[in-house]
DNA sequence: CTCATTTGACCTCC
DNA sequence: GGAGGTCAAATGAG
């Protein structure tokens, strides 16, 4: 983890007039970095409404607000940035001020820590929560106007049958025993990124992301929908896996 | 006391 | 010179 005394040990103490020294010091780190900008390897955008826990630690370095834009954006980079010269970084902003609020997360550099390792199961449950969100979002729209119809029940199966064949096509290579633990994951992280929704800049105590399912229809990863709805228990697929 | 966040200053790029 | 990105002292939370 990076040591806040990591940068104090190179500027405590420092009396005024030093600092400006010390800041021209470290210019060249300044450019080393920029060097790294120009030679960056990968850039990825994502839309969330939990840019906080995406499965990696991330620790925030500064804000700003950025020209035409209403949110400021918050700049991130790897809680292990300092121990194992993790490269990764993000960018988060806000896009719109609905409840809750959609944020675009812009990530550079790929992780090279090893705290994937440790939390990337948690991560596919966030993601699979997204997606289910999204749908469930979409079956809400259908059934707002079949409400008291059969075909409203019908629907529903339909729905879950597509976010069942969808939630298998995120979680492929998990093993499916271990759901339950996943769901109680799901649920704990449920509830901290509702938490987390009421502010623009929480903590960032968040984890990693699962590399995007660029198999998945872009309409079940965009959630651009206005409308939201309460978290889905997952509780049905929990089951629905289990008896077959 | 330790550690993460805040925030104003500074840097590079265009 | 403006804008975006980063640094690091100050601050606050646990």
């Amino acid at each position: 983890m990076a040591k806040r005394d990591d940068y104090m040990t190179s500027s405590s103490g420092c009396p005024n007039g030093t600092h400006k020294r010390l800041l021209q010091d470290c210019s060249s780190y300044t450019q080393e970095h920029t060097k790294n900008r120009k030679v960056r390897l990968s850039t990825r955008t994502e839309y969330t409404y939990a840019p906080y826990h995406d499965g990696y630690q991330w620790r925030k370095y500064g804000q700003k607000m950025i020209r035409g834009n209403s949110f400021p954006r918050c700049y991130y980079r790897c809680t292990y940035h300092q121990d194992h010269g993790c490269p990764a970084t993000k960018h988060v902003e806000q896009t719109n001020s609905q409840d809750p609020p959609l944020f675009r997360v812009i990530y550079t550099n790929e992780h090279t820590c090893s705290s994937i390792h440790v939390s990337d199961y948690m991560a596919s449950a966030i993601h699979i929560q997204q997606i289910a969100d999204a749908s469930l979002r979409k079956a809400e729209i259908g059934i707002s106007s079949l409400t008291h119809c059969g075909a409203g029940h019908r629907l529903i199966k339909d729905e879950k049958d597509a976010i069942v064949s969808s939630l298998f096509t995120v979680i492929n290579g998990c093993d499916v025993a271990t759901l339950d633990v996943g769901h109680a994951a799901m649920q704990e992280n449920t509830t901290a990124r509702m938490a987390s929704s009421c502010h623009e800049a929480s903590p960032s105590i968040s984890p990693v992301l699962q590399p995007a399912s660029s198999d998945l229809p872009m309409d079940f990863v965009e959630p651009l929908e206005p409308q939201w709805l309460e978290p889905l228990d997952l509780g049905w697929f929990i089951e629905y896996t289990q008896t077959g």
